[in-house]
DNA sequence: ACCTGCTTTGAATTCGATTAGATTTTTTTG
DNA sequence: CAAAAAAATCTAATCGAATTCAAAGCAGGT
């Protein structure tokens, strides 16, 4: 009948030990009230059976589980990777426990959330790329406090941080124009994606502003492959401009591979090429990629403040947007143009 | 009293249909007796509740939790990241969860197995670089089935899953010797890490029997920056041989970018430097590194087969270890040296 | 109408720890 | 040394779903 058990209970513990099951259950517990006797028989007898106490009950009675679900669509972007890694550490500091989930595509939240609700998180971290208005539908009706990463959502149990993608896109436009570039192209992520279109959004219109109302699209991923297809596509419809703008540092890599091993022009001679992100990768010599820093760490600390006020908050008090600052740093992909 | 209560319970819905719990729980059970007309009073006020049955009672009754901890200590190595991409994806597809546990060193797992003790996990995912002794035999002592990656661990509960590192490493010297290489270096990994050292005896023992004893070592941290340095700590000892191998792609691309960017000599011309893993980052262009395919997807796989029959039989069924075979792939990091 | 066999239903028990409240033991104090 | 106060301990209720078991409903055959 014991027959898959694989742990012991505070009864057997208690048995052995020779008292109540309560004297085992204070024992575990902080500032409860037992004599140094009776603890050091509970863990005389705990250590002899391997006891630790279940979880599981605490959460049946006090209604908080400790965790907190992670949404991720896959870490090919290091960005996200790194990201996860800061909410894993953050989390596990302030006691709780990550469950991972990743998803191919926001369609499949709403399968997923039945089962976050079965598990009781306490709250759900969607760092999705993209995330359609239908699938945060779904997480406000469970009513478990939300975060979005970079997508911004309006409802009452969900609360988005961002980065500052207009204002940083609107800097590389500046800088492109002050290196001297006339033509440009743009590089978008994947379709639907906010960010993308935000990005898109800052570096067309200030280069509107700038007198350059013409720019250049062609349709990528957020990954490697995507950046050096586009630039391929650029190329095929004879439009190779005098400054590129990805919508992520990935894809601003693979736009140099493509235009300096395929296209065979140089960077930054011939084209200027800038990213999105600042990912560990855009820094490494052989790239050396002008990029908008998109703090990671400092968009999941923000994200961690205000889901500890929620989930303390027994209301909701979600539906805030918080904007980060997104920083410019130019690097060698951006440093002259030469004369055509 | 109800304060603080996220959830509706089945008794919540059970009411408002106007039937019994055990009607609720049958409704939401496969293949259990209950009536067409039952069934549609309780969807319903399910639905109007927007109850979805809690999971933890379930746990407690059968003694299985669904969750699996995987436990990484960074995903600056994409190796990491997309084994964990890939386990995360192959166990939600078997109805398994992922608590994702996150340490800096293996010593913290001391203080870390209590805690997957108490969530019962039903089984522990060990992909950490570096893995002491010491360490393992904590996930020994608590009886779950544990799955070691890349570190081989001798114990009943433990089963290992390893790549063929000295394989891998004794393809990699014959390629050197066959380029014409006179002179070697080989750049480690993290300090205690198996995997490194296994690499550096593969590639040390193949050089001896092709006759060349001498093999200069360096010591790097599995990252780019840790290649980089090693490459200009080589340098400062006034030792920049025909070819070097990397314990992984990172520290190659370090070493790559190190030798080109700030000693100022050509690979493949001048020297000859390969890898270990195939990341994705490996094959970009500006790359093109010469490494060997460590099947993370392959490794994976197996790591699940053997997951699920440890955690359907009752008993242990550990102790094994299994060699995943690990491919050489020449590009262009390796193609030619010149005469000297 | 009555028995047989089948499905459906609800009451009661179970899992393991927490905790309020009752009870016992120990310590302090007049 | 007794009374009062404090500390330690135990008993029992609790959380929410699954499940066993007994009772009830219901069809068909005689």
């Amino acid at each position: 009948m014991k027959q898959n058990r694989r742990y012991h209970s505070s009864t057997d513990v208690a048995r052995l030990a020779g008292v109540s099951q309560s004297a085992v259950s204070r024992t575990f517990s902080e500032g409860k009230s037992i004599s140094e006797e009776t603890r050091h028989k509970v863990l005389e007898a705990a250590k002899k059976l391997g006891y630790s106490p279940n979880f599981l009950p605490r959460i049946l009675l006090k209604h908080r589980s400790g965790l907190v679900a992670v949404v991720i669509s896959g870490t090919g972007n290091p960005f996200y990777a790194i990201a996860l890694e800061e909410f894993t550490k953050a989390l596990q500091k302030t006691g709780h426990q990550v469950l991972l989930v990743q998803i191919d595509s926001d369609h499949a939240l709403d399968g997923l959330v039945p089962r976050l609700q079965s598990y009781r998180v306490d709250a759900i971290v969607s760092a999705l790329p993209v995330l359609s208005g239908a699938a945060a539908e779904a997480f406000a009706r469970i009513k478990i406090p939300t975060i979005s990463f970079n997508t911004p959502i309006n409802n009452d149990w969900v609360t988005s941080i961002c980065s500052d993608s207009v204002g940083g896109a609107s800097s590389v436009a500046d800088l492109f124009v002050k290196r001297g570039a006339k033509s440009f192209a743009f590089i978008t992520g994947s379709e639907g994606s906010y960010a993308s279109s935000q990005r898109l959004r800052g570096f067309k219109d200030r280069l509107v502003e700038q007198g350059f109302p013409n720019v250049a699209t062609a349709c990528g991923n957020y990954l490697y492959s995507g950046g050096f297809n586009a630039v391929l596509n650029l190329k095929s419809r004879g439009v190779i401009p005098d400054a590129i703008f990805c919508a992520n540092d990935l894809m601003a890599i693979g736009a140099l591979d493509a235009l300096r091993k395929v296209i065979g022009v140089r960077v930054p001679e011939d084209v200027l090429v800038a990213g999105f992100d600042d990912v560990p990768e855009a820094s490494w010599s052989a790239y050396d990629l002008t990029t908008v820093i998109q703090d990671g760490r400092l968009m999941v600390a923000e994200a961690m403040a205000i889901l500890e006020s929620m989930m303390s908050s027994s209301g909701s008090a979600g539906g805030a947007l918080r904007v980060v600052p997104a920083q410019l740093v130019e690097r060698s992909t951006t440093l002259k143009l030469g004369k055509k």
